[in-house]
DNA sequence: TGTACATCAGTGAACGCGCGTTCACTGATGTAC
DNA sequence: TGTACATCAGTGAACGCGCGTTCACTGATGTAC
């Protein structure tokens, strides 16, 4: 339909509009689930799998270029599907976007709070710098393509977009304001000084995060190196805070 | 000329192309530069006018999106200058890209090296440290349009943009564990060490300068509160340095 | 189970528009004599 | 100083192209009885 050539458009985000009738044999009871694939909640699941393809689709666009320069008709394109049903799903790019941001740092919060609970007990804070590093570290290979979203819009072009990023880590920073506030080592510090050592600490991650995407894919000797110096830094911010106090 | 009605295209860089024999009087004689304006070299200044239109259009209309979204002609409208225009001057939008990251760093040297100097004669930490987030932000109000351009592309879509900026970060940090190693508090320290400690600084940097853009024009008192952030987190990293090889 | 009707995700055609690039050109600036 | 020629920054028209958005539509899914 569209001028170019390419894309046959024959895998509509994965289910057919033919085939119709195919699996409509079991009735939409709730609580058997007989066999076969579609069902009752069909169309919904359908239309998330749609929703899904766009933002994976976006995903990979995004890789290289901007949320701002990425087209309507490119994305709809690569996902199959004709350009007005990107309309189904969201009002506009920026929507998109501010989407993947919730993806992207949502499922984050959880891997804060377990580091954060290893902090509160104790452990040694090598050990822990140790682990929070190799956490980031996997975090970005399991989420590349999110991470580097945020990395690239995080100051990017896009104002919704650019807020949305703004409030997720700000919220990460409380959380990790309250973690430091429990330990010990925070004594004498006021909150205020805690939450700037919070965003020390939030920004030092997303700077190691862009660091290792910006490593290529099989350089191990450039991601060890990476790393290394993740850990060193952390270990200077943590030994700051220790003798923050110390009379010199 | 264009299918907009906007842009009367009444100043194509400042410079009129018509009025040309307009001040032709004195001869190009390279020594005694008589009066008015153009001169011998008056084409090429000419050349350097529309090219420096194009450049802080450029930066104008950056403030909004991405360099992969702005488009040629809408510069050149900008400019007042045909489209075609552009290709005497860059070979293309992440040519003029190029060009900007050269002119947004370039002129940082000198400043960088100013702050190294003061570090090297043994002033006090805590006024080195002022002195240095009060220049950042001076830096930061005197080109903003610069630093939000450097802010957004250090990650954008921009292949060749993105390893400019890159280049140039890494220039600083060079310099400042230079700057870093002729101090006495880096006694023990190895250089890679140093290096490490000076990227941290880099970072440091520009994530203030990309804070200080964020916050609104006027707010003094957001503004004041950034600046404190990074004094209190530039003294935790220098408590870290002078407590590094203590023992615990 | 079967039938009649409602919903709504995705279609495909159409729209007007601005894009990047090319090209032969113009005319002011620069140079040689 | 004056004249003849070379250079080259900027022009304006033309090109084919893909863009975002709208719209009435289709037909599978869902629901009520």
């Amino acid at each position: 339909m569209s001028h170019t050539s390419d894309s046959p458009r024959d895998s509509p985000a994965g289910r057919t509009t033919r085939a119709p009738g195919a699996a409509v044999a079991a009735p939409p009871t709730s609580a058997g689930r007989p066999a076969g694939e579609p069902r009752p909640g069909t169309r919904q699941a359908q239309k998330q799998q749609t929703r899904r393809a766009l933002l994976d689709a976006g995903l990979r666009l995004l890789e290289h270029q901007n949320l701002s320069s990425l087209g309507l008709r490119e994305l709809t394109r690569e996902v199959g599907v004709s350009p007005a049903a990107f309309y189904r799903h969201f009002p506009d790019m920026d929507g998109l976007g501010v989407a993947l941001v919730g993806e992207a740092l949502g499922s984050l919060h959880e891997v804060v709070r377990a580091v954060l609970a290893d902090g509160a007990d104790g452990s040694a804070p090598d050990a822990l710098i140790d682990r929070t590093v190799a956490i980031t570290a996997a975090y970005v290979d399991a989420h590349r393509p999110h991470v580097r979203f945020i990395a690239r819009e995080r100051h990017g072009g896009v104002r919704t977009v650019r807020e949305a990023i703004a409030a997720e880590l700000g919220r990460f920073t409380d959380e990790v304001a309250a973690g430091l506030a429990v330990q010990p080592a925070s004594d004498g510090w006021t909150a205020a000084e805690l939450h700037v050592l919070a965003g020390l600490h939030v920004d030092h991650m997303v700077a190691t995060a862009a660091e290792l995407l910006e490593a290529p894919l099989g350089d191990a000797a450039e991601r060890d190196r990476i790393m290394r110096a993740a850990r060193l830094r952390m270990r200077i911010i943590s030994v700051g805070r220790l003798h923050w106090l110390d009379p010199d």
